[in-house]
DNA sequence: GCCGTTTTCGGCCCGACTGTTTTCAGTCG
């Protein structure tokens, strides 16, 4: 059973206690904290526990420490066994459904033997639900329009970043043209830089909140207005997604901005501080708990500071540690000075080599990898040896065109099925900075994908294992296209690429963003170091940059691990004596 | 159920909006 799965048991655990009502509300949320940590966990969770080493984990305390256990050794527990005898599933899925909370789901699987979401639409679409406590005819008719919507959106219910980024900053610049908007940003998870994102937060300050509602209730990409109320509104979008605006008053601007940033856990973290320093903290100010004195921060900074707290980038607000390690100060755009992934029209890209280099020269960078791919990725025009040596004479022409930025002759490289690569020794050897990565058998099995990757990172002349898991995280409408990562053993890449000075890539590409930021943390801890590339395949995608850096800084990423922030030299010097060393 | 520069018990973050209500419960974040 891996974190994802345990943590998901933990989540549903809670919702069923949640539906039976009889346990203490705290219990509840210490089983879901701990749900979000085994989420937010950048270990192996069955590592830990064989090592003993459970209640290290923030919120695992003695039962919670057994129940893990057990649930690893034997799939469950007796609490679990006992909850999942009593309670169809078809009724938990019930809360997935908006407007559905645990006393409703309670009452109609009790009062009237609904045991699943069908169950609760059929009994909509006849009238059943209204007059029963709590439940008119509007409640009816939005539980029916709720589930409809959950139907069409599939399973995707979240949007991977790099389509809510754009979309999202293109709400902001309509707000901004409001005359009376003072101020105006993403907040929540999209500003977290969280790789999918569930609602859209959007924060403005204004003097006057009724025309900032107005406008944005009017936009043309809204769908639906979900609620709307004198500080706060909600739409949907005809792209599906739910925003929701937060107008608040100048004054107020630092404590909103930190409170809509969150996340949840970290907040409530940031407020039992408060509490500690004798502060009650809201989304409006810091209040002086013993005699009701309002402290206003105009910038988001100053919570923390009076709260004797360094800054903390809302990358990290993920409760994973930033109040109890030292924050450093994280990779920024800025620190990049060159991209070590990109395809031409050599092999599957659709721009020169000269336009790439151009590309990059206009975003000040000061050296570039070009990575076409090799020769047994036909449907790619994967390069041929004869070929490879015919495009280093066009980057040697492109270079002597003075440019301003230095081009590099790479590739990327594929690792085939047999664990070999794709390329001879010597003509990896002749290559400035070698990429290998997997694009075809991803669905090996554990330890045979692991061992054909570990002999590519530890081939000398293999300096970047790129986009390690290779997996695909398309948007919904496009989801055919997505795919889970290789199965692989993290912990013994990280280990072989400390071991043999491989790079791991951080891929920039928003449909892969792979390593993530957990693995991204833990590469870091083994101490790994870390490229961010972006797999551009035409000179625009050389924008998508950041994201890649959003990522490392979520995993906690200095400027000085990541090898495209260094000097061209030092780079260079870098890559050759790793070769030697192997 | 967890936890402690207010430690082993008594606390546990804080508010907005809707619908169904005559003052609030439920849901959501």
């Amino acid at each position: 059973m891996n974190n994802q799965e345990v943590s998901k048991i933990f989540f549903t655990l809670a919702d069923m206690l949640d539906i039976e009502g009889k346990e203490n509300r705290f219990a509840l949320i210490a089983y879901r904290r701990v749900a979000e940590q085994l989420a937010n966990l950048d270990r192996d969770i069955n590592a830990i526990a064989q090592a003993g080493e459970l209640r290290s984990i923030a919120g695992v305390g003695q039962a919670i420490a057994e129940k893990i256990d057990s649930l690893l050794k034997t799939g469950s527990f007796s609490l679990l066994d006992r909850l999942q005898r009593e309670i169809p599933i078809g009724v938990v899925q019930m809360l997935a459904v908006p407007d559905m909370g645990p006393k409703r789901v309670k009452m109609l699987w009790q009062d009237a033997g609904i045991q699943s979401v069908e169950q609760l639409e059929q009994a909509a679409r006849a009238g059943k639900l209204a007059g029963r406590p709590g439940l008119g005819p509007k409640m009816e008719a939005k539980i029916i329009a709720n589930i409809e919507a959950t139907k069409k959106r599939g399973a995707a219910d979240r949007t991977p970043l790099g389509l809510a980024y754009p979309l999202a900053h293109g709400l902001l610049r309509k707000l901004m043209e409001v005359p009376i908007v003072q101020r105006a940003s993403v907040a929540g998870s999209l500003r977290r830089m969280k790789e999918t994102i569930g609602d859209i937060d959007l924060l403005v300050s204004a003097n006057e909140v009724e025309p900032v509602m107005e406008a944005f209730v009017n936009l043309p990409q809204v769908a639906e207005v979900i609620a709307r109320g004198p500080t706060k509104s909600s739409v949907r979008l005809h792209t599906g997604q739910q925003v929701d605006l937060r107008v608040i008053q100048p004054p107020h601007w630092g404590a909103a901005l930190q409170y809509f940033t969150g996340s949840k856990d970290h907040n409530v973290r940031l407020r039992e501080r408060a509490l500690k320093k004798g502060y009650s903290l809201n989304e409006y100010s810091l209040t002086r708990v013993k005699d009701g004195k309002d402290v206003f921060c105009h910038e988001e900074r100053e919570v923390y500071e009076k709260l004797g707290l360094p800054f903390i980038p809302p990358e990290l607000r993920e409760d994973r540690g930033e109040f109890d390690r030292a924050v450093p100060r994280l990779i920024e755009l800025a620190d990049i000075r060159g991209d070590l992934q990109m395809h031409t029209t050599w092999s599957d890209g659709s721009t020169s080599i000269e336009e790439m280099a151009r590309g990059a020269k206009a975003r000040g960078y000061e050296y570039i990898l070009i990575t076409d791919h090799s020769q047994s990725l036909g449907v790619t025009n994967g390069l041929s040896p004869e070929r490879l040596k015919q495009q280093r004479k066009e980057i040697d022409a492109v270079n002597a065109k003075g440019l301003g930025v230095r081009v590099l002759q790479g590739a990327e490289v594929e690792i085939k099925a047999d664990g070999t690569l794709d390329y001879s020794d010597e003509m990896l050897a002749s290559l400035d900075i070698v990429l290998a990565s997997l694009h075809t058998s991803l669905r090996q099995e554990h330890d045979k994908v692991t061992q054909r990757v570990l002999s590519a990172i530890r081939n000398p002349h293999v300096d970047i294992f790129a986009h390690p898991t290779g997996r695909l995280n398309y948007e919904a409408s496009d989801a055919s296209k997505s795919r889970p990562g290789a199965d692989l053993d993290m912990e013994a890449i990280f280990a072989a690429c400390k071991e043999a000075s491989t790079i791991l890539e951080i891929n920039a590409s928003p449909e892969r963003l792979d390593l993530n930021d957990l693995n991204a943390r833990r590469a870091l801890d083994v101490g790994c170091n870390l490229v961010i590339s972006t797999d551009a395949h035409n000179s625009a995608m050389l924008g998508n940059m950041h994201y890649g850096v959003a990522i490392a800084r979520r995993g906690w990423a200095t400027a000085d691990r990541v090898v495209n922030t260094w000097p061209l030299n030092r780079l260079l010097k870098y890559v050759s004596r790793s070769n030697l060393e192997s």
